[in-house]
DNA sequence: GACTATCGTCCCATTATGTGAGACACAAGC
DNA sequence: GCTTGTGTCTCACATAATGGGACGATAGTC
């Protein structure tokens, strides 16, 4: 119930709660309005995540979200293998590059960024830890999880995602499946017109890096 | 209902599963033993929360937590102006000290660690990001936070929290209010006995310097 | 191959559970 | 004064969560 549509369940509404508590902190009222929920049951689920501490009072009495998620969010990036694994290689990548760095994996129809660093430039892209893009979207890294990878080992886009922006990913083997795709995406102006031929070799080295770090097995067994 | 004693609701029973999860990876039969709930109930609460992206299977099939957490996480961390605006202070004073340091705030009955550095050497302090302390339990942390700071501005304790470590923590002030509190840990080998003698100062001046660049008024108005 | 154990998943009658309109207290503004 | 806006709490009602048990797979043992 309330997956499918009809019946919506405390828990979805709890979820629809934290879900407008993550873009701002929100005031009863605010958040009846954001939610649509009644005001005694958004109160009443407010007031019941705050008891958990998936929710808490800001210094203007506001919900926000609670100290509580900061934990869960820290054990969720660490049930990741790779997120951690990929640490080191990002940071190689990222700092050979100059550019900003991400790792992508997919989940449902969608892919997460896991684990992301950033450009030392003033201009950079920037995609936050724990993003959701559309799996079947544009941009390098959903061509890469989707299994287009060219003959090099990479897949590059440019202005595709965003205009202005260029990327380059390769992916990341286990079992001869593709569980993750690391990209480096940064200005056009940049990256040039061909980041592949920049950062293709490097991207493909760190996603290489990354499989050994992990202990994923590249080919079938 | 749940929060007391007596009735249960399933938003308790779901934050008892994201708590037995943030352990470990959980396959169900581990999960039914772990919370205590029917093999059905608990069935249905890990698939409505894989639903929310709060739980995902890992390649063994077993629930762990989900990737929207992470999220989740990371905005949680932002809500709190104080842990973005104290980056640069903590990291300052890690270097400057090169032992841990940690960022707590008081939340209900307990002290919650929202921003953390780890020393550099192999033998350090490590308090995970989002750890709940007890806010009457031990440490220079909890004396701040509770008001006890000598008249330097800052408090030490020595094996108090836990066997052979020391600290120094010194508080951050809003309106005349104590916020939050810093602290430096480590090993007694290398702090001595009176870590405030060594640290002291260094932790006040980040105590300030994070009030400073966090917009806070050190004074009543 | 048959037997048993344990796994994850799903059904459905039962009732405990969450529901939400409305009452309430408090504060600010006209 | 009155009005409008908060946040909080209650309570009769019925909806939504419950969990024992059934089911099909898979794995190991004899």
């Amino acid at each position: 119930m309330g997956n499918t549509l009809g019946g919506v369940g405390v828990l979805d509404k709890a979820v629809v709660v934290l879900d407008v508590l993550e873009v701002s902190p929100q005031s009863l009222s605010e958040l009846v309005t954001a939610t649509g929920l009644p005001r005694a049951t958004a109160h009443r689920l407010a007031t019941a995540l705050e008891a958990h501490g998936l929710v808490r009072r800001d210094d203007e009495g506001r919900f926000t979200l609670g100290t509580r998620l900061v934990a869960l969010g820290r054990a969720a990036t660490e049930a990741f293998p790779l997120a951690g694994a990929a640490q080191k290689a990002l940071r190689e990548l990222r700092d050979s590059t100059e550019e900003s760095v991400q790792l992508f994996v997919p989940e449902a129809d969608s892919r997460v960024c896991i684990a992301a660093l950033q450009s030392p430039h003033g201009l950079r892209t920037i995609v936050p830890l724990g993003a959701s893009l559309p799996l079947l979207g544009l941009g390098s890294g959903a061509r890469v999880l989707n299994g287009q990878i060219g003959a090099q080992g990479w897949t590059e886009s440019v202005g595709e995602r965003e205009a202005g922006v260029a990327s380059v990913s390769a992916p990341v083997f286990d079992a001869g499946l593709i569980v993750a795709a690391v990209s480096v995406s940064g200005p056009i102006e940049r990256t040039t017109k061909h980041p592949g031929r920049r950062y293709g070799e490097a991207v493909v080295a760190a996603a290489q890096r990354i499989q050994r770090d992990a202990g994923l097995r590249p080919e079938l067994p």
